[in-house]
Order: C-alpha cells, then sequence, then structure tokens
DNA sequence: CCTCCAAACGCAAAGAATTTGCTTTTAGCG
DNA sequence: CGCTAAAAGCAAATTCTTTGCGTTTGGAGG
C-alpha cells in the first residue's frame, strides 16, 4: 500500500507524481502551520488530484514522515578535523543543531509518527552510515575509535531523547557525552 | 482548548465525561486496530457526543496522548534490592521491557505525536522521579550515585532511542549501560 | 515502429469525520 | 432557591476520505 522510497522507476510518471507531491509537500510546510496541512491541500498545490495521495500514501502522517525521511538523509560527508574525537564532534554538534531546531523537531515526530517502522529505522541508519564513516577515517589513521553502538547510545541517543522529551541539549553537554564515549573500555572491533 | 490533565475539579460532571471518554478510548485501543480507532468510535463507547471530544481535545492525537501519559504514569515505587545499582538495575530493565512491548511503543508514539511538548515532559518526569527516589535511598544509606543527568542520558535516553529508531534492546545491554554509568566520574560526594 | 498491458492517475459520487451555531443541562455560588 | 458560567447535546454545514470506473502512460515484446 505504501510505496514510500524512491519510487518504482526513476524518470516515470509514477516519480514525477512523487516529486511533486514531496516539494508541495514541503513549500506548504513552510509556509503554514503544520496541523493546517492537509492532503486536498498539498495536492491541489502539487496539481495531483488528492485520490491519487490517498492511493499512494494512505495517510498525511506516511506522506509527511515520507517528506522528513527524505529531508533527514545526510547531504554531506562529515567534516574532516585530523582526528576521530574531532570528527565526532563536529558531527553531534551539527547533528544536535539541526535536530534541535523547530523543524527538525517536526521532521523528527513526523517520522516517528508513521505507522510503518521503516522510517525511523532509515534515520537511524542515515546517521549510522555517517558515524561508521567517521570510524573508518579513525581506524585509518591507526587511531582507537569506540564501537559504533557505543556512539548510537552514548552521544546520539541522548541527543534525540532531550529532544523528544526534554530540552535539547547545548553544544556543551554534546561534548561532554563526546568525552565520555570515549573514555573507558574502547571496543574497536566494529568496523 | 486542550485542558488536558487531571480535570478542572474532582467529582463534577467534567471529570465524568473525561473519566468515561478515557476508559472507552482504552477498551477500544485494546480490542482493535490502532488506526481504526476514530473519535465518533470512542464517543459512541463513551456515551457522549463526538463534538464533546473534539472541544475537548481537539483531535485524536491530543486523546490518545492524553491517555497514554496517564497509563505510562508509575504505579508502584521502584523495587528495593539493598543498594542504589541494583535498584537502578531493575527499574531499568523493568522500564525497557514494559516500553519494549507492542502496547508500550504504541503509548511512547502517541505521546509524542501530540502537538504541546507537555505530554513528552510529563513522562520524562515520571521516569526522573523514580530515579530520584532510587539516588534517595542510595544516598541515605550513604553510596556514591550518578547524577540524574547522567542516568537519563546514560540509561533511559538509549532505551527509549533504540525502542524508537532501531531495535529495542535486551536485558543484557540495558545492565551494561547500569554499570557504565556507575563508571567513570560519579558527582556525588564518594563512598 | 507498433501494439498490448499493467500500473498509476483523474474524476466524481458516496461515505465518514470534523466544525460550528444554538439550545439545554449541570454544578457551584450567593 | 434561583442565577450563572462552563460544559454537553443536537443537528446542519463543511471538509476530508474512500471507492468504482474510465483514461492515460510508460515500458515490454512482437
Amino acid at each position: 500500500m505504501a510505496e514510500r522510497g524512491g519510487g518504482p522507476r526513476p524518470g516515470g510518471r509514477s516519480a514525477r507524481v512523487q516529486a511533486a507531491v514531496h516539494r508541495a509537500a514541503r513549500d506548504l510546510l513552510a509556509r503554514m502551520d503544520r496541523a493546517e496541512v492537509t492532503i486536498p491541500l498539498i495536492a491541489a498545490e502539487a496539481g495531483v488530484t488528492p485520490s491519487t495521495i490517498y492511493r499512494r500514501w494512505g495517510e498525511l502522517n506516511e506522506l509527511l514522515a515520507d517528506v522528513a525521511v527524505e529531508r533527514l538523509r545526510p547531504d554531506m560527508v562529515p567534516v574532516e578535523t585530523g582526528h576521530g574525537r574531532g570528527d565526532l564532534l563536529a558531527w553531534a554538534e551539527q547533528y544536535a543543531e539541526e535536530m534541535s531546531s523547530g523543524l527538525g523537531r517536526e521532521m523528527i515526530r513526523d517520522v516517528l509518527a508513521a505507522e510503518g517502522g521503516t522510517g525511523p529505522r532509515r534515520c537511524c541508519s542515515y546517521a549510522r552510515q555517517q558515524i561508521a564513516l567517521i570510524a573508518e577515517r579513525a581506524a585509518a589513521r591507526g587511531e582507537a575509535f569506540p564501537s559504533l553502538d557505543a556512539v548510537l547510545d552514548g552521544v546520539l541517543a541522548p541527543i534525540l531523547f532531550r529532544i523528544l522529551f526534554d530540552e535539547a541539549l547545548g553544544p556543551a553537554r554534546v561534548g561532554e557525552l563526546v568525552e565520555r564515549v570515549f573514555e573507558g573500555d574502547r571496543r574497536v572491533d566494529d568496523p
């Protein structure tokens, strides 16, 4: 029913409609309150009929989650500072800042609100890839670097947890978390 | 608009309606798929008109979030094992298990999906209270115990992060997290 | 190049949910 | 014992969602 993701074939009609709908949704989210955005509105903006959207996405949450996951995909490689700890710190600080914004928070919530669990998984995997890349670079330089799970649980988890349930962490606290994940037992086993 | 929480006055008509609606929502959630539950359905089950619910809660998400926060409120004090680390471990394991269930995950998502940020805050504060209680008991015994923030970021955050974005953590990993939060800098006076 | 096919879209009617104006009930108060 | 403000009921109007059916489209095979 859902058929999220890149679409069936690149270049087909299906892909064009999906692109138009995504763009329309992004535009509307940018210029009006999230609660006022409806499927008929997006359809009108995209130049398609509502039933097309209902058939492809099923409900507003699925569509918005789809759009949010797309926007959450990292668009650049993590900056290189010369050592793994600096790379991770820079990445974590930028990540925390982006996600702490009003728009960032809304996108995360949209992703979580969708039915199928694939959206959150994809977001997690995006972060995983970025961290793995930093870890690889560190390993190539012969540095010790914490395991992927340690970084996920020790840095990413607190950042997202605080954004969702409490108050977003500031850069100072993010720095502490990065420091802490480098302390103690370093498991370099994970590539 | 929302008027979540305990209700205006205990015993009034308002409180009775709220209780009836909450119960109806819980019953329906228990016996049918979450996606099929609608406000008119809940209204019928509760014996009120839909417009009452619309006026009080605004939309389905708000109502379900309200119900979920209620159910997420801890109903007992953390078990006493004799020392803080054991208390925290027992609490964390039980928390992780409860939240990892299908029902637990749905409740968390409901809480997060609501508009106002008060639901997630309240859930966080429930956990805070439980942890603070464990910490107080430890302090009363003269034990060292990690700071509240350290526990939130080091134990609670990974548990919830994995449930929401990845795969729920097993008891073994939860135990590791508890161990780790007791390592390193303890910001409470030494034992 | 042409024809055929399945997938996807548009249209419009039917069905369901949401909003809203107005009336009625109720609990608390003087 | 009335009075009043808040909350609920009722019903009409509006908006969203679903669905059946005909049309278009892009691609595969001849």
